[in-house]
DNA sequence: GAACTAGGTTTCCAATGGTGACTTGATGCC
DNA sequence: GGCATCAAGTCACCATTGGAAACCTAGTTC
């Protein structure tokens, strides 16, 4: 059994902090795992990951995104090696984001994720109208068995 | 080829758009996405993968969380069925947390995500202190080539 | 009866994220 | 000439989120 990260066979962290510890708060892997999991890296990644786009481009695709956030999640994405941009002299100046090699081996990465969502969100959904339902039916929530 | 969600091999998801389409603010899977994708859902799933485990015992370990966000966090992940929550009318009351199988097969996939995290990060970081290394010598960036 | 435990909730403040207006430079339109 | 437009952002402002710390309940030990 190869010692991951996590599945740690029954042992908690404390134990192995001699590895990287995404637990620890200062540990470099927890930085990395902050800045990585969350919802726009997942998705800017996703379209980067099938050829380079421009700026408004990505922004169409991904609904709901504000400017403020595209530009500031591409530019730590760049910081961060996982993207890079280029810029061309064109007419009204034309900006080309690309997944870099590291980005891509990040992004196959989280492909499993987004098909995990695909294929269990029915039933995400069910057991959280599943939840709501016994609230409704007992408003006073028994804590205690 | 399988139409997997992303990697769709040069189609946009507005030509694909009957299927689950993460890029639409308003689809399911989007939802689901916006969900699993935090921080404090991958840390507290991976704890959970080895064991069921206890309120207090969660906040240990997960160095930084609040017990706020631990319990709200909790709170949601019961909700969409991922973990389920079980009181025990001890002493002081026991709460013992533990994965369910919907939360199992989600768990699996954030694997690869802290693999990643762990294999990767110093590539993260060499990358950011060249970009902020440039930075420093060029103070004001030339965006056109 | 004071302090401690487990498992939270509440309150308050700081940081994050979203909205919409503004910018820059070149180009087409009238 | 002057006005609008486009790409690729930035900026100022406001709402929501997240964190820190206090409080709560109920039983237990000192």
């Amino acid at each position: 059994m190869d010692r991951t990260l996590l599945g740690l066979g029954g042992k908690r962290p404390s134990e192995v902090d001699q590895l990287p510890d995404a637990y620890a708060s200062a540990c470099p892997t927890r930085q990395a795992l902050d800045r990585i999991a969350d919802k726009w890296t997942v998705l800017i990644l996703g379209l980067l990951e099938s050829g380079p786009m421009r700026f408004n481009q990505l922004r169409r695709e991904i609904e709901g995104i504000s400017q403020k956030m595209l530009s500031q999640t591409l530019k730590s994405l760049e910081r961060d090696g996982l993207v890079s941009r280029k810029a061309f002299a064109t007419v009204p100046v034309t900006v080309e984001y690309s997944i870099t090699p590291l980005g891509a081996t990040l992004a196959e990465t989280l492909v499993p994720l987004r098909m995990w969502a695909e294929t269990h969100i029915a039933q995400m959904l069910e057991a959280r109208a599943a939840y709501d339902r016994d609230d409704e039916d007992a408003p006073v929530r028994l804590d205690v068995a």
